[in-house]
RNA sequence: GCGGAUAUGGUGUAAUUGGUAGCCACGUCAGACUUAGGAUCUGAUGCCGAGAGGCGUGGGGGUUCGAGUCCCUUUAUCCGCACCA
């Protein structure tokens, strides 16, 4: 009997879903375990053989855990609000919720096919009202919050209040926009508005003018990570600055948790890397100097503060806010023209135009608090206004753009770290001996810096200062389909909603783009308004959805709550994540602050939401060509191209087999391929290829219906694996599909013969079938554990290759089981065939035992080069003489040592042994 | 510019973590069975060489009895950040 893939999967998947196989509960009798897949967001195109690749590598895990008696939690769900949605609403006019419906259910059907162990009573969507109830619910939580510095952890608004009512910012040490200092009677004296007003410097998610990424295409504001090289991310569409009044979340004031927060993850080190990077913490000293002939002192920021003596000039941004009060008469003009040229160059202009040196002088001067000497300060765009103070002190003797700028204006250079060549160019030396720096000449760098920040201290000029590179998180989007703000104003001035009118629900529209006045679709709805109080506008972004959607699953039908406290102690956090890096300055930024504000609030038990994270690589396309000799409707096979003037014509992968073109299914392609003709070599078209993004243009995506359909989900699952290392990415490529596939029916035929009768046998097993089997088993417990799924697929080619035709129980139900994670349709349909009525994952995942391996696995010593070699261990504190008296006691080393006088013996310590002759 | 990663046969990859480089598959070649093969089975297959033998993990150097693995240097590719003071 062949092994019938359809039927054999089509009966388990239903089965499964009766029976109700996936379902978890919290069970307290038994430990937990938490694997999560980032949910995708639905797009009309489908799921494309790049998506499964995660889910398989995690669903093979969530079977190995439940095989060794773990309670396994692994939801899926959608995230289902955003921007292709809309976008394609507003050509069409047809509903988002309606298009993301169907996209739902196709991804589900694609899904179902592969035969994933989901609990998909536990499903959920960013989009369902009974679920973005929480994530509104959340955002009015960090309304109502601080943070306070000097307790490490938000704090209700209520007791900042409190406090101001008392004793004014007196000693107060919490998060915020703008440093602000006033008294207790100021703020009492203050009405609602102006409360507010300050309030907002402090709450967690507040309203701001701030400077924001504009995309005037999209029509929204866009957060940091949603921009790359002054493009949107989705569409690509152009992105400028612009002020603008948003709704933002204070992140900034997790900065240092989210820093040190990654020391105790396993992710990989390149992923903290990217999110350290992000933080961008850098150690330095504000320092205040005099500005000549005014009261002003103009505050910078450096992480240099030992080059202070060779400070010659000081440059501010543009945008800084005293330009105009700096700018002398004589100087307006040329000031006045360069911020104007400033503001016309687009953010995309400005990266291009990287390291051309502009500027223009105040005419005003600063005093070098060290030296006394009056320096001159410049207007520059090399500065930014989002960093530090937005102004600098420069030392164009060890800063590269400072030399650059002072080189261009011919302003004075002095070195003061001895080395380099500061004729040619700038020293940025992080270390060296200082030089004319009065009490700091001759220190070194290292010692010089830690000097200076307590010299700054003390001479009252500024202090010891920690500044971030990470920005608030802009919130609010110009958008429909998003989350509606549960908050109303009077007037300017915002007001939250009571927790019980919660979810605020999006109201449902006809038009989708934003309306005459540029304002977002939500003001055309009539009446959204609260007690005949407007409603806010913007919706939030894509990522509110998908923040704390991995507590939602732990608890989903929950009406009280987000999650129940009895859930979260049982399922705490995500004990493995799988997903793309892409998300690595994104949604796990944000995850990571909301969990640890609602860790603050004690509404969770974990700071950390994902303990454990791998990021599977990305799968590339394999594009196949034809060669079509110009002018022709011939087509050339790639080996005889070259003598042709040839067009090279994408074809569709789907009717290309191993490189190999099917001639009909070409003809059949397209209306202009229907008399094609085709100078063949041996016989076959062979097609060229390239590898490229999988997209529709170029006809290589390839969706993973075609392979279930062709070779059964159970191949797709292994072959998938067998590509390579999960986190590499790697082109799709079916060429080696057929070896995975073979291996399963090799797998099959072991348990049946040709004419479909059983070949069980109960007989005992040998000690060489047993030490195959306890080999594999330990193998492939070793390669799960570390996510090396493509070496466990090698391992099972490997054991049926050496076990040949072995139909023995004792070998076979123990093999089933091991294969159960990888193929699970199959090794269901055997475990019944072998007479079991309970599904194979109600079994236990077969331990290996040492003594069949140690048993058979006696090395003798063999030559090698002239050097006898072992492959045994020997413990540390064995002696070489001692190590040599066990060596010659083995049988095959007295053959080998008989009658010969070894040159030397070379002992590695515990490791192994060379004998030279 | 800064940071991170990768480099092994015709291809995807493996290597007990410093110990026989190329496991397992794909592909190719040869053979068997076949009316047929995109079926099945057997064998060969890193490169050079008729052979003995030599060479071989991007290049160069080093440590070591021993290096794909460790160190230095260099090249190429990919990714992240980027005028961050």
């Amino acid at each position: 009997m062949e092994y019938n893939f359809k039927q054999i999967e089509t009966k388990w998947q239903k089965e499964w879903a009766d029976r109700k196989t996936y379902r978890v509960e919290v069970d307290s009798s038994r430990p937990k375990y938490y694997v999560l897949d980032m949910f995708p967001y639905p797009s009309g195109a489908g799921l494309h053989v790049g998506h499964p690749l995660g889910y398989i590598a995690s669903d093979i895990y969530s079977r190995y855990k439940r095989l060794c008696g773990f309670n396994v939690l692994h939801p899926m769900g959608y995230d289902a609000f955003g921007l292709p949605a809309e976008q394609y609403a507003i050509q069409t006019g047809q509903h988002p919720a309606v298009t993301t419906e169907q996209n739902v259910n196709r991804y589900r059907e694609q899904m179902d096919k592969i035969g994933f162990c989901y609990d998909w009573d536990r499903e959920v969507r960013t989009c369902d009202p009974e679920y973005y109830k929480w994530t509104q619910w959340a955002f009015l939580k960090m309304y109502d919050h601080y943070y306070c510095n000097k307790a490490q952890k938000a704090v209700a608004i209520e007791s900042l209040k409190a406090q101001f009512a008392a004793v004014g910012t007196e000693g107060l040490d919490a998060a915020c926009t703008t440093p602000m200092t006033f008294t207790a009677e100021e703020w009492n004296s203050w009405d609602e508005d102006k409360k507010e007003q300050v309030l907002q410097n402090y709450r967690l998610a507040y309203r701001a003018d701030t400077m924001v990424n504009w995309c005037a295409q999209l029509g929204t504001v866009l957060a940091n990570d949603e921009v790359k090289d002054g493009l949107s991310v989705r569409g690509g569409f152009p992105v400028e600055q612009k002020r603008m009044k948003q709704w933002s979340l204070r992140v900034t004031a997790y900065a240092q948790r989210m820093l040190d927060g990654l020391e105790q993850l396993e992710w990989s080190d390149s992923l903290k890397e990217i999110q350290r990077n992000w933080i961008g913490r850098s150690v330095g000293a504000q320092v205040f100097f005099d500005v000549k002939d005014s009261e002003r002192k103009l505050e910078i920021f450096t992480t240099r503060p030992d080059t202070i003596f060779g400070v010659t000039f000081m440059v501010i941004a543009p945008e800084h806010e005293w330009v105009e009060e700096l700018t002398t008469a004589e100087n307006k003009a040329a000031v006045e023209e360069y911020i104007e040229q400033t503001k016309k160059r687009s953010e995309r202009e400005r990266i291009a135009e990287t390291r051309r040196v502009s500027g223009v002088a105040t005419g005003s001067y600063a005093i070098n608090p060290f030296t006394g000497k009056a320096i001159p300060i410049y207007i520059s765009d090399y500065v930014l206004a989002g960093y530090g103070t937005g102004a600098i002190m420069a030392v164009p003797a060890h800063d590269s753009r400072d030399y650059a700028f002072a080189r261009h204006f011919g302003l004075e250079i002095i070195p003061v770290v001895e080395g380099g060549n500061i004729e040619v160019e700038s020293y940025d030396a992080k270390s060296g001996k200082m030089i004319n720096s009065d009490f700091i000449t001759g220190k070194d760098v290292t010692e010089a810096i830690p000097m200076m920040f307590e010299e700054v201290e003390k001479r009252g000029l500024g202090k010891k200062l920690i500044n971030y590179r990470l920005r608030d998180a802009i919130f609010s989007r110009q958008r429909y389909w998003g989350e509606p703000f549960p908050v109303y104003y009077k007037g300017e001035t915002s007001y939250p909603l009571p927790e019980d009118k919660l979810p605020l629900e999006l109201p449902p529209i006809e038009n989708f783009g934003p309306t005459e006045q540029g304002e977002p679709p939500l003001a055309r709805v009539a009446d959204w308004t609260f007690e005949g109080h407007a409603l806010e506008l913007s919706t939030m972004p894509g990522f509110a959805g998908s923040s704390a959607y991995y507590l939602r699953y732990m608890d989903p039908r929950n009406n009280e709550a987000l999650v129940s406290k009895e859930a979260n102690d049982y399922w705490r956090n995500v004990d493995l994540y799988v997903g793309g890096i892409e998300h690595a300055t994104g949604h796990l930024m944000y995850s990571r602050f909301w969990n640890m504000f609602l860790y603050d609030l004690g509404y969770v038990c974990e700071s950390e939401p994902f303990k454990k994270l791998v990021n599977q690589g990305m799968i590339q396309g394999r594009s196949n060509f034809v060669y079509r000799v110009v002018g022709t409707n011939k087509f050339v096979s790639l080996g005889l191209k070259k003598d042709y003037e040839t067009q090279e014509i994408h074809v569709d992968v789907n009717i290309v087999k191993n490189d190999q073109l099917d001639l009909e299914a070409f003809r059949a392609w397209r209306p202009e391929f229907k008399d094609a003709e085709f100078i063949l070599e041996d016989g076959k078209y062979v097609c060229g290829w390239a590898i490229e993004k999988m997209s529709k243009s170029m006809f290589n995506v390839v969706n993973p219906d075609n392979i279930v359909e062709n070779y059964g989900a159970d191949t797709l699952r292994m072959y998938e694996m067998f590509l390579g290392p999960l986190e590499q990415s790697k082109p799709w490529d079916t060429n080696g599909i057929d070896g995975v596939h073979k291996f399963l029916r090799k797998f099959w035929r072991l348990f049946f013969d040709r004419e479909g009768n059983l070949t069980l046998t109960d007989e005992a097993a040998t000690p060489a079938e047993l030490k195959t089997l306890h080999k594999t088993i330990k193998k492939i417990r070793e390669d799960i554990e570390n996510f090396s799924f493509n070496t466990s697929i090698s391992a099972f080619m490997i054991c049926l290759n050496e076990l040949g035709a072995c139909h023995k129980r004792a070998v076979l139900e123990p093999l089933t089981i091991l294969i159960a994670p990888f193929a699970p349709h199959i090794a269901e349909e055997l475990w019944e065939v072998m007479g079991h009525s309970e599904t194979i994952f109600d079994a236990a995942y077969p331990e290996y035992d040492e003594q069949h391996l140690v048993e058979s696995a006696f090395e003798y010593p063999v030559m090698m080069n002239g050097k006898l070699r072992f492959k045994q261990n020997y413990p540390l504190a064995m002696t070489p003489a001692e190590i040599q008296a066990d060596i010659v006691t083995t049988e095959g080393a007295q053959k080998w040592l008989e009658g010969k006088a070894p040159k030397k013996i070379i002992v590695v310590p515990g490791k192994i042994i060379n004998i030279v002759m």
